[in-house]
DNA sequence: TGGCACCCCTAACGAACGTTCGGTAGGGTC
DNA sequence: GACCCTACCGAACGTTCGTTAGGGGTGCCA
């Protein structure tokens, strides 16, 4: 069996350059603002070409969406991984770090979904909800481990709580240049803020 | 002097309907989604007659973003005003609040702001720029002014810890309900969890 | 009564949109 | 040599976009 005649290979180069192009120019101008005649400039093609990959805009879009939940996903069990038995706050701390690097470090996917997501097609939404939940449901099970346990302060709401922390970290992408600060100084950051605030 | 037959009042309650249907629907589909014949649907007028009251498309969206932005100021002053001389945790309480008022109960000029002005194009956005520094500067002159005093934790990271508590605030318009929740509640819930922290 | 802002209309413009179509160059398979 | 598949193309489709031109009606003021 040849395998660098493999035609998936090729088909797979294309099909992510697409994905990669349009996560960028999703995260620049939102969904709405990307026309496929953009992606295809980007990827080298015409627009025409893209319908050989996917068979519509939409489903260009949540593909991008998809890949960027499967990056956080992907995130998320390395950290729990390598965490595994540690205190809470190390566990914590590993987890909005691994989320910070979704962001920041495996391509533009996840920041294009945290980003694009709200504004997006309805179809879309409703395609990808089941996946963005399923994520949301690990750090919820997480975080009520963790008060569960007596971690947390009396009377914490833990769902309120964690979408705080999810906006303090999704809006990152707004301001944050992964080349010039320290993600880690970052993830450090945003940890000892959640865990014990900012007060004196 | 006629004041009932104010021309003006007329003219404002137009100009303010525009602005108050694309607010919303900015808030929905994001800059590039909104097409001018939606604006001009939920007005009850035709896509043509918006222009009598704005040049363009963009000058629109700007006045929709500097509505949303003068309103975060109101509500800013309002808060400093009523909490002058009162204790730094009571002050930030009020303008943490104050900024969700802005967000929730005057209108959707700030949500639409906060959304979407990542993504409106280069021209709009560089036109209020100055305004958004201007709020932003407001927060830092505070914050940075608790630190000084020693309010905030040895080595707190103003800049950062501002930004991540913008993060935490701007995007509970994607979740938070104002006609099913609480907003006290949510200010509070907010001020602790910066403040404090949820640790146990 | 006439004028004149003000507000909105119909109609239409060129450009850009997502999408479809038929076709072709190149390589692998029988 | 006939056939098929992959990857892409140019051209065009109908629709929608932001925008413009020109006109009509209403109400205040001289």
């Amino acid at each position: 069996m040849p395998v660098l005649a493999d035609p998936s290979i090729d088909q797979h180069g294309a099909r992510q350059r697409i994905l990669d192009s349009t996560a960028e120019l999703i995260i620049e101008h939102g969904v709405a603002g990307v026309a496929q005649r953009q992606i295809a400039e980007r990827v080298g093609i015409r627009a025409a070409s893209l319908y050989h990959h996917f068979a519509s805009k939409n489903e260009i879009v949540e593909a991008v969406f998809r890949q960027g939940i499967d990056v956080m996903e992907h995130a998320w069990d390395e950290a729990a991984e390598r965490t595994r038995g540690a205190s809470p706050q190390t566990r914590l701390a590993a987890h909005i770090r691994a989320h910070l690097s979704a962001l920041f470090d495996h391509g533009p996917y996840t920041a294009a979904h945290v980003t694009a997501f709200r504004t997006a097609p309805a179809t879309v939404r409703d395609a990808v909800v089941p996946m963005r939940d399923a994520y949301e449901a690990r750090w919820a099970a997480f975080l009520g481990e963790l008060a569960a346990d007596g971690e947390l302060a009396d009377g914490t709401p833990v769902g309120l709580s964690r979408l705080a922390l999810f906006g303090a970290m999704n809006t990152t992408v707004e301001w944050f240049d992964a080349d010039r600060g320290n993600l880690d100084e970052l993830a450090d950051t945003i940890t000892h803020q959640f865990w014990n605030g900012v007060a004196a």
